[in-house]
This record gives structure tokens, C-alpha cells and sequence, in this order.
DNA sequence: AAACGACTAGAAAGCGCTTTCTAAATATTA
DNA sequence: TAATATTTAGAAAGCGCTTTCTAGTCGTTT
């Protein structure tokens, strides 16, 4: 490998002179800047990132942080994230947190060992407090699909409050009376808010918010069997139902199949998210959409405007949307 | 920051020495290190890990290749290889090469540029020669789920000829004898193998190869359809189908279901990879389980035996085998 | 034509480590 | 006890860049 001193030598110049023609700072002679061009390109050389990030105390890479890899919500996440940033010549370092405070913590400490410029990062488990002051103290930070308070300008969120309502308002417009919810962790205000405007929905219509038609899942698609099963057997009838995330719906759609009923005459089923799979499941998915990508996207101009000077426009909150598919249907009666 | 010369002055020894018990490979004095532990900790010291590759030319960062982010197949393989490497404190770049050949050069020498120590890669597009070179002049490189001539030890792969013989064989014990096969692209050679595969089940069993009941799909959802549509078209009686992947058989599978034959008495459909949408899919899916995640964690264990001296043992072939859902049935007739 | 200012190029320091080389201190042997 | 071998600690060089500082060149002004 080639180093600058070579570069400098075989274009007769001085090695500062080669650093100014490459980083294009500061004003070269138009002849000189030829020849070390030249000089460049016969000993193909490529200037090496360590010695660069070591002088200048800059890595130009930005660790992601995401619960993990395999599922469908945070490929789109670190597809859009990538995409963006390698566009800019960044390279992204990415570590899992598996949803849990201790290995996220873990995880961005290894981040911050590794002295990348800044953290993108949909973390679940760690605390505001701990954000505010990582935002602070060590490095900046893009927080995707949360909001912290006092760190608005660094966050892209979704309104779920309103996910949750035109999630229910559509079943209400079928007419459907008697909806039932299972909902995601109310620990997670993600979760609390799509209640929310669960209940708003209701109550705009005019029906009462009945605690029975109500349980609380994880998220996970066994917590939508579970829910379902659970929700049944309290003896309240219902004919539809809103499941927090499309994970749990497609617990509830297959536990409902298996109980013989037939879909989504007897049962209609509404999710969140729209994941890869949500058109897979049958019938398929009535759920409301989730820009994830889009949201990343903006994380990561986000960064690329703060630490790298850049000036994209970013939006910092996101409309969900109702995609409305086949497991969905009229209520008649 | 603190830097290992202030950690120095404070424990009175040399940076030398500091360096020392921090890599604790030469012998320290016991009451030496004992006081650089001890400066380490009320200084909350972390080695500039920058500095530290420049001084060693060694990145610890291992980049990983891989067509795409955003699906569920190499979520899986990313996964294992996230924490297979961060066990190992090593971290990971990840590139995308969106299955393309210029995309993919692209990405390799972005990461090149970082000064990865080692390329993980699921490269579809990239020659085997380009490979070759690329492993001898520049940087070791370890091959998931693909097979290089001349580089055994770097590649992990599937039997993907015994997974399309398990497919079929599976409809045949079943007492399907009109058996029609979604081929992936034949230029990539686990297409072929899975379709090589599929004759030899057939051939077995006494039973002809029809070309007229193989269409050449390109693994994608829609080919699924296409090529269903496509072979029904061609008005030779099928009662099962074997598809090369996952993708195509839930594009199958659906465009069925549209065309109102009741799933899965009028048609048993086979997929290959197992990926996560395969049990949401309805019928769940009888499939080939491909075990991508090892394959991805194997390559991982290669590479930290080569590059780092490590001793794991490391599985280069993989057997796929056979997942029975509910896509398939018995045959009456 | 002399004096000044504006640019441009090179020298050298420094980024924070690792590692070789040297010297001192200790242990070993005759 | 003297001479040698073995540890162990510190000094210093070097990894490949960026950037400040200095000096030199050229052009402008009066």
C-alpha cells in the first residue's frame, strides 16, 4: 500500500502539498495539483482512514444501534440507514441491543470505543436521563421512532396516538361495535399512545372504552395468540379486533383459523406496522403503516447535517397511514 | 479523554509500561501494575482504539457484504454474525450490494478503504475469479453460502442439491406423480442444484422430467405468480409444486388462493429457506430449512481462526432438511 | 523602483498508541 | 565474589495522515 510520503515523492511536491490536493482545502498550483494527481492515480494510491481519523480525531463512521437484526422492522431501519450514509461516504457499525438496558448499554459503550462520530439508534430499553446525558457528554445521538424530551431536534417519531385511532376508526366506519385491543407494553409509550387513540376513537363515536375488551401483549406473536384466547374466554362478544403491532395479529389471525373460525367474516383484524409479512398472512393484513424507512432516513441526515455540516431538510414527525387489505370486513347486523 | 501518557504520569511509570499491562503481553512488575490498574480506573481510561490500528495495522472490524438488509433471510445471517464477531470484541461494517455486479465492487472497496481486517460477504454477482484475487492480494475473505473453486476453507455452503431431492421426495412419499418446479435463475448455482435435485427425486422414483412442468423464475415474490400462471397455462395437470424459494412460493401460494382453488387440496406447494414468513403465510408452509444463521456464524469462526488466532472448529457443509407444515397433502388418486 | 501585502509550498509537530532497542536491576552460575 | 544470563522498565521511533507555522514568490501600490 502506497503511503502519501510516496505520493509526494513520485509528484516531486511535499506531503503537505499532496494532503491539500486530496482533501481539496486549501488553493494548489494548477501544475503541481496535476502531478500529484497523476501521481495518484500510477500508484493507485488510496489514503488511509486510520492515520486520517488518528489526525483529525474524526471516523466518519456512525454506529446504529437496533433490538436486532432478524426481523423485518429494523432491516428496513438499517437498509434506509445505510443507504443514506454510505451516500456520504460514512460507514455504519452496527450492535444489537436485544431490547435490553444492560446490552444496550454494553452496546454503546462498545460504539463508543470503536470512536464513532455519532450513535443512530432505536433503543427501547434505555432511559431519557441516559440519552439526554449520552447526547450531551460524549457524542450525538439520533434517536429513531421515540421521542425524548429535551432532545426534540434529535428524534423522528411516528403520531401513534392517530395510528391507533384510524386503526379503530376503520372498523367503526365498517361498523363494527364491539372491538376489542390487545395492546403492546404500556411501559413503552409507543404502546400507550396507539391505546390512546384506541380509546379516542371510541369515544368520538360515542361508545364506551370497556377495560374487558382490553389485553395487554409484548409485542410478540405468541402474546397475540395468548390475547386472543384470553380475550374469548372473558365471554364479551366482539366482532373485531385492533392488535398493537402485526406480530400479535398474526398470532390472533392463525389462533383464530385454528379455532375454526372463518376469517375476517367471523373475526376482522386490524394490525400495526405493515411489515414485510403482513401481506403474506391470510387474509391479508388491514394494518397501519409505519414509515420506518423514511424515519431512519431522516436520523441519518439528521447526523450528516450535525457532524458533518451537510444541509438536508428533515422531518422530525411522521403521519402513520391505514393500508387497508382483506382482513377487514363489513359488520352486518 | 484521558491518554494512555496521562494514565502514565499518574500511576509514575512509563507509557511503555502502561501499554504493557493493558495488552498484557510482556511481564510487568505486580506493584506496577497494580498502580496502572488502579490510574486506569480513577481515570475511566479507554485506549483510542484509532491510535491503536494505526500502531498495529489491524482495525478489529470485520465488513460484511450482504444483496440486501431489508429481508428477513439476511437478517438472520447478519444477526449471527453480529454477535458471533462482538463476542469477540471485533466490529462489524456492513455494505450492501444490491445483487449487482458494479454495486458490489463498489461496496467491497468501501470497506476496503476502512481497513476492515477480514470481508464476510453473501456476494451473488461477483465472480469467483474476482474472489479469488480479492482473497490472495488484499484481504482474507470468508464466502457464506457459496461455493468458490480454490477456496474451500473460506466457503460455508448448502447442499442444495439433497434440499430440492428432500422437497420432492417429500410430495412423492406423499403420492404426488405430477409435480411441476418454480426453478430460481440458472446462472446462480444453487438454482441448479435445487432443480438437479428435484430431477434426481423424480428420476428415483421411475417418473419423466418434463421441461413443460419447470418455468425458470428469478426467486421473486411475483415470479412466484408468473410462473404459476405461467405452467397452468401450458395445460399439463400438476397437483404439487415445488418452488426454489420461500418467495416464489408464497407469490405461488397466494395467486392460488386468488384463483380460488381451495389450499392445500388442489395444489401442495414446497418452498426452500424457511425464512420467518414461512409458518405466516396460509397454508404455513412446508419448506427446506436452510440454516443460514450457522453457515453466517461459521464463516465468522473462519475468520477470527485466520485473521486472529482463534481455534474454533468450523463446519464448512451444511445439510438442509425437510420442515412439514401445512402446504402439503397427501395425494388421493 | 522600493515597500508592502496576498498567496502558496514546505518543514515540522502532533494525533495516541505499539514495539524495538537499550540499559538497569535482579537472578544464576562457577 | 565476580562474571554471566535473565528480567523488566524506559526512551524513542514509527504508524500515515492533518495542520500550523514559517519562508519564499509573486503581484500590487505609491
Amino acid at each position: 500500500m502506497p503511503t502519501i510520503y510516496q505520493v509526494a515523492e513520485r509528484a516531486g511536491v511535499s506531503l503537505s502539498t499532496v494532503s491539500r490536493v486530496l482533501n481539496g482545502k486549501a488553493s494548489v498550483n494548477k501544475v503541481l495539483k496535476e502531478r500529484v494527481d497523476k501521481a495518484v492515480k500510477e500508484l493507485n494510491y488510496r489514503p488511509n482512514s486510520v492515520a486520517r481519523s488518528l489526525a483529525n480525531s474524526r471516523t466518519d463512521s456512525i454506529g446504529v444501534l437496533v433490538p436486532e437484526l432478524n426481523a423485518p422492522f429494523f432491516g428496513d431501519l438499517m437498509q434506509a440507514v445505510e443507504s443514506t450514509l454510505r451516500a456520504a461516504d460514512k460507514h455504519v457499525i452496527i450492535s444489537v441491543g436485544q431490547n435490553c438496558v444492560e446490552t444496550e448499554k454494553d452496546a454503546v459503550e462498545f460504539l463508543i470505543s470503536r470512536n464513532c462520530d455519532a450513535l443512530i439508534m432505536h433503543a427501547e430499553a434505555l432511559s431519557d436521563e441516559y440519552l439526554l446525558e449520552l447526547n450531551q457528554s460524549k457524542l450525538p445521538v439520533a434517536l429513531v421512532n421515540r421521542q425524548v424530551e429535551g432532545l426534540p431536534e434529535a428524534c423522528t417519531s411516528l403520531d401513534n396516538e392517530k395510528g391507533g385511532y384510524l386503526a379503530t376508526r376503520h372498523l367503526l366506519e365498517l361498523g363494527h361495535k364491539d372491538i376489542a385491543y390487545i395492546s403492546g407494553p404500556k411501559d413503552k409509550s409507543d404502546a400507550s399512545l396507539r391505546l390512546q387513540g384506541h380509546k379516542r376513537a371510541l369515544s368520538e363515536a360515542g361508545l364506551p372504552v370497556d377495560p374487558q375488551l382490553i389485553f395487554n401483549g409484548d409485542y410478540s406473536e405468541e402474546d397475540g395468540k395468548v390475547g386472543l384466547l384470553e380475550l374469548m374466554a372473558r365471554d364479551i362478544p366482539f366482532t373485531a379486533l385492533v392488535c398493537a403491532n402485526d406480530w400479535m395479529a398474526s398470532g390472533a389471525l392463525s389462533c383464530a383459523r385454528d379455532l375454526g373460525m372463518s376469517l375476517p367474516q367471523d373475526l376482522s383484524i386490524v394490525g400495526f406496522d405493515d411489515v414485510v409479512f403482513a401481506h403474506h398472512v391470510f387474509p391479508r393484513l388491514t394494518t397501519v403503516s409505519n414509515p420506518i424507512a423514511e424515519m431512519a432516513e431522516m436520523s441519518a441526515k439528521y447526523i450528516l447535517n450535525k457532524v458533518y455540516g451537510q444541509a438536508n431538510e428533515v422531518q422530525h414527525y411522521f403521519e402513520p397511514s391505514l393500508v387497508v387489505r382483506e382482513s377487514t370486513v363489513k359488520h352486518e347486523g
